[in-house]
DNA sequence: TCTGGGGTCCTAGGACCC
DNA sequence: TCTGGGGTCCTAGGACCC
């Protein structure tokens, strides 16, 4: 049996079992200004908070609300711990973001996998006072839907064979992968419930949902082959980007964040020791359009040599005249193992790479240690 | 006081190769 | 000379997830 996990109100809990007197009151976590909220409590929700509604909206349809910012450091701690408890239960644990994830206790004949649920669900609680649901299914999919269902801190099982009786009642936004504008799609040609989904003629439902078609209706009939992965690999993109508190107008001042979100994201290659072979550039503009380039390397690097040169010349092919810009991304795709000394033969353009490779990560770590002495703390 | 930030995956068209 | 078809890579955009 597959087990997944899902934190109610993550964020929120966080803040709730860090300073108990926000617990009972209308709370959310978000950012201020352009800001949206990333998390609600139960009470913030009454009054109709919800995510990712706008901060400015959220106070105004909840004045009492009690907004506070993110500490993401203190969430991956609280993650990294809440895993940890599941990891004591079987090593079948595959995280699939900071608060969601699952676990496989098929295996062991003698684990009643309820009473496990359960017991794990306690020592979250206990330990860390934060409330979390689980849902029990013979697949991926019907746990995710199952732990969605009824939150908070509740358990859902669905015993095997009833996979499809258990999603058929339901509406077609409760499947993982059926968002807003499929949902809005499938209701159009009349497809409201997930049985509905389930029944649908093939061919009618190709000409809706295209080649997504088969595997959508595979899932709405309860059926779902995915495996539990302990080792979800490494991340296929690194990726920054900023939405100002104003919209600027400044091609200079756009060309200045770039570069500073290109330092930042390749000491973070160097760190994992992976570059890069494509890098993105995106702009959001006033009316929520989004404009990118990208340009691609012959071979992958993660040097201020070969990037710096690409941003004035991404900027100016994702630029538009007499629009001003709410956002700017940078995105690094198609990552490799960076090549590090040792390799050989080496060619005198390798050659000079590696010694560039080296310096730079030489001055990462020398920014990393001299930074808590100069500011007194830790990143 | 409209609409964040981190990602993944898919598609469609064009270039290019054989 | 006016033309096929398969394969791969690249780019831009978009849907979706938490």
């Amino acid at each position: 049996m597959i087990v997944h996990l899902d934190a109610y109100a993550f964020f929120v809990s966080v803040e709730q079992a860090e300073n108990p007197d926000l617990r009972g009151k209308p709370v959310a976590v978000g950012g201020e200004l352009r800001g949206i909220i990333a998390s609600a409590s139960y009470e913030a929700r009454k009054f109709g908070v919800y995510t990712p509604m706008p901060s400015a909206k959220a106070k105004k349809v909840c004045p009492q609300l009690i907004i506070v910012h993110g500490d993401f450091r203190r969430y991956r701690d609280y993650s990294r711990r809440m895993f940890d408890f599941a990891e004591k239960f079987t090593p079948f644990v595959e995280r699939t973001s900071i608060d969601e994830g699952y676990f496989d206790l098929g295996s062991n004949p003698h684990t009643d996998p309820v009473t496990a649920a359960k017991r794990l669900q306690q020592r979250i609680w206990n330990e860390l006072g934060i409330t979390v649901s689980l849902g029990i299914a013979s697949n991926k999919l019907v746990a995710q839907v199952a732990s969605k269902l009824r939150k908070p801190n509740a358990l859902v099982e669905v015993p095997a064979g009833e996979e499809r009786t258990f999603l058929a009642p339901l509406e077609c936004h409760w499947l993982p992968g059926v968002g807003p504008k499929l949902s809005a799609r499938l209701r159009e040609v009349g497809l409201r419930f997930i049985w509905q989904i389930a029944e649908a003629p093939m061919p009618f439902l190709a000409q809706v949902t295209g080649n997504y078609a088969m595997q959508l209706q595979q899932h709405a009939r309860g059926l779902d082959t995915r495996e539990v992965i302990a080792d979800p690999g490494d991340a296929k993109s690194y990726g920054m980007q900023e939405t100002f508190g104003e919209n600027v107008t400044s091609k200079p001042f756009i060309l200045q964040t770039l570069h500073t979100m290109a330092d930042e994201l390749m000491s973070k290659l160097r760190r994992d020791r992976k570059a890069a072979r494509t890098v993105t550039v995106r702009l959001r503009y006033n009316d929520m359009r989004d404009v990118s380039h990208a340009i691609s390397f012959p071979a992958a690097t993660n040097l201020e040599t070969d990037i710096y040169p690409l941003l004035p010349r991404l900027l100016r092919e994702t630029w538009e005249r007499h629009t001003s810009v709410r956002l700017v991304g940078l995105r690094f795709t198609n990552l490799q193992e960076a090549q590090i000394q040792g390799e050989l033969p080496l060619d005198a353009a390798s050659a000079r790479r590696t010694r560039q490779y080296d310096a730079a990560r030489l001055l990462d770590e020398m920014r990393a240690r001299a930074l808590p002495l100069v500011r007194g703390h830790s990143l």
